[in-house]
RNA sequence: GGGCCGGUGGUCUAGUGGCAUGACGUCACCUUGACGCGGUGAAGGUCGAGAGUUCAAAUCUCUCCCGGCCCACCA
């Protein structure tokens, strides 16, 4: 018998030393079971760790500790994801630094110093919830290996014929602290007002025509003008010339279909580049380069006495100066979508420059095949997939001019500028400290390196290739690749989730995983991100401290997987009654079972059968639900049944039973229930749960841990017509609680007599229960007889005195 | 403009054809030998709107409205 209150978090952590000091979660390389492996997101090291983190990753952790029970060797790693735009910006702003004033070699150690820090930070919070990952298995994005086998993937492709080098139009962010091409998938959609600017150009015999456009500041990148074919009002206008105002290059009118007849006055000007119908022109009339705009937004010779200007000085100069030469005949609001870096929110320009590329825009039939060879949780999900997939419109672009990510294994001979490509065999490479081993096949030996770092998720699109040490001699690739699950967020659906398929497609012909579970986001209380500009964020450790990491852990398995969950700390207050509860269960109980060790079949009573009977359905419904990876339904059940069958009704019923103190059908009934409903519950409650099958079970279960113990299984099957027996006399006492509370007397009154009116079958079920009835509502004396007035839903009349 | 998800008592939520689930909150009663962080009850909903299919619709179909997300070349 034990008596004292939990302590959780003294308990806590004594559940994480034992984890640790009896390796629970170490994957077993040389084993025999089956393997379940886990594609961990790594997180990326953004220095603030929130509930909604917490959240996404406790719901990949309650599937790697169910399939644990379920008698899985686990592989489920960490990464961390510590290079690239995101880190950069991260180490600048807690540093105060710049990495544009800083020797290269010199921010890079920074990074990886502060990263360090950021992971320590996230491993100790990942700790405090009970994430069960193997920390053997850890790996981080910059770290030797992968850099190799990142740099190795890029060589793979080169040598398919996948990866190339082309200078062309690129998305390409001019924030000061980005300046980088970006890839379409980089992008948001920006809604704004903006205004519409009716131009006036003048042609050869000057005439006028009028020009609708946004944005003015292009004037000087103007090459041509477009009007429909079947526009009526502008046929004459097709193939004559016109003058651009303030520039006054001529540029020829030309016809096309896309135009729209209705938007402005139905004549466009094409600049290179105001978007990406301009590239589309460009191309298709091979109209001549006029690029005004430069890598960092500003307005470059071309714009004569306007350059040096931002976009938006410019816009506003040239727009007054139009106005002043009577060009600028109106401007009208219009909402206008843009894309924007999804990073900083800044519009993107369209530039044009030399980058790498991965060809994938010819294979999207290939993708949505691998698409749907993947088992998808929940199943709506696969349709953001087959959207991007189906908008997909071009190559991946993986080169970034940053600093800090992992370099190409690339050089250029500085004479006749072929590309020399790192041997395999001597990667990781840096092509800024190192050198080729041979000179370049024109004689030359002078060499330029690669300058630009690759695409973060270049890297962690291979994170199943990562995890299997694929280009090791001693991999595990034949282990666990394909995996068995990724576990990811919905908003990287078309970044981690669509480069992962293809990437490792393009390496191995396979999948990368068997299934993809997608969890939902962790907000604010009112349904908002989390962000540490918006001051909103709720801290994992503060809500640990206050609650507990169990209590945490149930928030979190109270979405429904896939869909967003605003924090409630009502909700993490219902996990601690919970905690709570199963401890004073447990006391109850603890007399029963701390000495018990059933050894024999022992004859139960109805009521004990009953009990049984509703567990079966509990586990068949539970664990249907896991293999769906449906863990907030599965909770659901077992909450239900552990609340209301097992406290409320068996434990109210038998009490007397447990006093009395030798009564063994109670203790094998106890025994057994409280194992299954604590195994129900060890995904979500890890550290309870594992206290007191300690306390409870220890030396008579196999295992020393309950998170290595077997999932359970259905009891003995007892005749159905028990249950529908035992439900008739949960019914009978639940009216008879209400009498008594109708009546203001305390529930635990004696009553002298109790006559129960019935049918001939109800009567013969009934019989069973009738020692039960009495000890629950604490009757002296109950039979059976004629009722006139207190008729149940079942028929069933009861006289009460 | 297209697609996806959602719209259920004050708040949140389960529920894909058959008397609307639960939580939180509210109110009342019960100081029951595990738990008052408890127990027992009660009040509270025309299930976003409309139409249709059906003996029967929160659930299926259509139209519309609202919210969120994803996607799209409108200058």
């Amino acid at each position: 018998m034990f008596t004292e209150n939990y302590n959780a978090e003294k308990i806590e952590k004594e559940i994480h030393d034992f984890w640790d000091e009896n390796k629970i979660f170490e994957f077993k390389f040389n084993d025999k079971r089956p393997i379940f492996s886990i594609d961990t997101p790594p997180p990326t090291i953004s220095g603030m760790i929130h509930v909604g983190h917490a959240m996404s990753y406790s719901q990949a952790e309650f599937i790697a500790r169910y399939k644990r029970m379920r008698g899985f060797n686990v592989f489920y790693p960490m990464g961390f994801d510590d290079n690239g735009l995101p880190t950069e910006r991260y180490v600048e702003n807690v540093r105060n630094i710049r990495a544009v004033n800083l020797p290269r070699d010199e921010f890079i150690k920074i990074c990886l110093e502060e990263t360090r820090k950021g992971e320590e930070e996230f491993k100790e919070i990942w700790k405090l919830l009970g994430i069960s990952v193997d920390w053997n298995l850890t790996y981080s994005t910059i770290d030797d290996f992968c850099r190799k086998i990142s740099q190795f993937s890029f060589i793979d492709l080169y040598e398919k014929g996948r990866v190339y080098r082309a200078e062309s139009p690129i998305t390409w962010c001019p924030n000061s602290q980005c300046k980088t091409a970006v890839a379409q998938a980089e992008l948001e959609d920006f809604k704004r007002i903006t205004k519409l600017n009716y131009i006036k150009f003048k042609l050869e015999n000057n005439e006028e025509i009028v020009i609708a456009t946004t944005r003015p500041e292009l004037l000087p990148a103007c090459v041509g003008i477009f009007v429909n074919p079947n526009d009526k009002r502008y046929k004459k206008l097709i193939g004559r010339y016109a003058f651009v105002p303030i520039f006054g290059q001529k540029v020829k009118i030309m016809e096309d279909e896309l135009v729209d007849p209705n938007f402005g006055t139905g004549i466009v000007m094409v600049c290179t580049f105001g978007d990406s119908t301009d590239i589309e022109w460009w191309k298709k009339y091979n109209l001549e380069t006029k690029i005004v705009i430069d890598e960092s937004g500003k307005l470059n010779d071309l714009a004569g006495k306007y350059s040096g200007l931002t976009i938006e000085e410019a816009r506003k100069e040239i727009t007054e100066d139009l106005k002043k030469e009577g060009k600028l005949i109106e401007q009208k609001d219009i909402e206008q979508t843009l894309n924007v870096h999804e990073r900083c929110g800044t519009p993107i320009e369209y530039l044009i420059s030399k980058q790498w590329w991965i060809k994938i825009s010819d294979l999207k039939e290939k993708w949505l095949e691998l698409g749907n060879q993947i088992k998808w949780y929940p199943a709506s999900m696969k349709n953001r997939y087959d959207t991007w997939v189906n908008g997909l419109n071009t190559d991946w672009c993986i080169s970034r001019q940053r600093y800090y990510g992992i370099p190409f294994p690339v050089w250029y001979c500085k004479k006749c500028g072929k590309i020399i490509i790192a041997d395999k065999k001597d990667l990781p490479i840096d092509p800024f400290y190192q050198k080729p081993k041979k000179s370049c096949s024109c004689g030359y030996n002078d060499f330029e390196p690669e300058k630009s770092v690759m695409d973060t998720w270049a890297t962690s699109a291979i994170t199943p290739l990562i995890n299997s040490k694929w280009t090791e001699k001693e991999n595990l690739v034949d282990l666990i690749y394909p995996m068995s699950l990724r576990p990811q967020g919905h908003d990287i659906i078309r970044t981690w989730a669509f480069y992962t398929i293809a990437k490792c497609w393009l390496h191995t012909g396979k999948i990368p995983w068997n299934s993809i579970m997608v969890n939902g986001h962790g907000l604010d209380p009112h349904g908002k991100k989390m962000s540490k500009s918006k001051g909103n964020i709720v801290e994992v450790k503060e809500i640990i401290k206050k609650y507990s990491a169990d209590a945490l852990r149930y928030w979190a398995a109270s979405a429904k997987l896939g869909n967003d969950l605003p924090f409630k700390e009502q909700d993490v207050a219902r996990g601690q009654k919970i905690i709570i509860k199963l401890w004073n269960a447990a006391k109850l109980i603890s007399n029963s079972i701390e000495n018990y060790k059933p050894n024999r079949k022992i004859e139960l009573k109805s009521i004990d059968k009953w009990l049984f009977l509703k567990l079966n359905k509990v586990i068949n419904k539970a664990t249907e639900e896991y293999e769906k990876y449906e863990y907030s339904d599965a909770t659901a059940y077992v909450e239900n049944f552990f609340w209301h069958d097992f406290c409320d009704n068996y434990l109210e019923i038998v009490k007397q039973r447990i006093y009395n103190g030798n009564d063994e059908a109670v203790k094998y009934t106890l025994y057994y229930s409280f194992l299954s409903i604590l195994k129900l519950f060890a995904p979500i409650l890890a550290h309870i749960t594992e206290k007191l099958y300690q306390k409870l079970y220890s030396g008579k279960e196999k295992e020393i841990s309950i998170h290595i113990s077997n999932w359970p299984e259905e009891f003995e099957f007892f005749d159905e017509s028990i249950e529908r027996n035992g439900d008739l006399a949960i019914e009978i006492i639940s009216f008879i609680r209400k009498w008594k509370h109708d009546r203001k007397i305390a529930l635990n009154a004696e009553l002298n007599k109790i006559i129960i009116d019935c049918n001939f079958e109800q009567r013969e079920g009934l019989k069973e229960f009738l020692d039960d009835i009495k000890t629950a509502t604490k009757a002296k004396e109950i039979s059976f007889g004629y009722v006139r007035d207190n008729e149940l839903p079942s028929g069933i009349k009861i006289d009460i005195s």
